[in-house]
DNA sequence: CCGCTGACAGGAA
DNA sequence: TTTCCTGCCAGCG
């Protein structure tokens, strides 16, 4: 866990869209580290305010922090206890954005 | 060196 | 659909 590592992380964060989302595992392998998705949520853990941290969640498509839902459906996501609905058509998928 | 833990992933049951 | 299990890697007793 290098400062690089972190930075990269939250510069792929920052690039989500508004109203979409993406996983921990996908910007891992959009920064070169395919099995370092667990890192990639400790990286977010200590991330600066502008990171929008709560449009990364987990592979299944459920929020791992709940608190997160709030802010989710502020930006028009939809979110069933704590699973986001209509997943696969809001995912952001970082590897076609680079 | 060993075992446990964590904002995880993916497949099997 | 949900639960379980294995694979991952870094950090801390």
């Amino acid at each position: 866990m290098n400062e690089i590592f972190k930075k990269q992380t939250w510069e792929i964060t920052k690039m989500i869209p508004k109203g979409r989302v993406t996983s921990y595992g996908a910007i891992a392998k959009a920064i070169g580290f395919p099995n370092h998705s667990r890192h990639v949520g400790k990286a977010m853990g200590g991330c600066p305010e502008d990171v929008p941290a709560h449009r990364v969640i987990s592979s299944s498509g459920i929020l791992s922090v709940p608190e997160f839902q709030i802010k989710l459906e502020n930006e028009g996501v939809e979110i069933e206890n704590l699973r986001i609905k209509n997943f696969k058509n809001i995912f952001w998928n970082p590897l076609e954005e680079i």
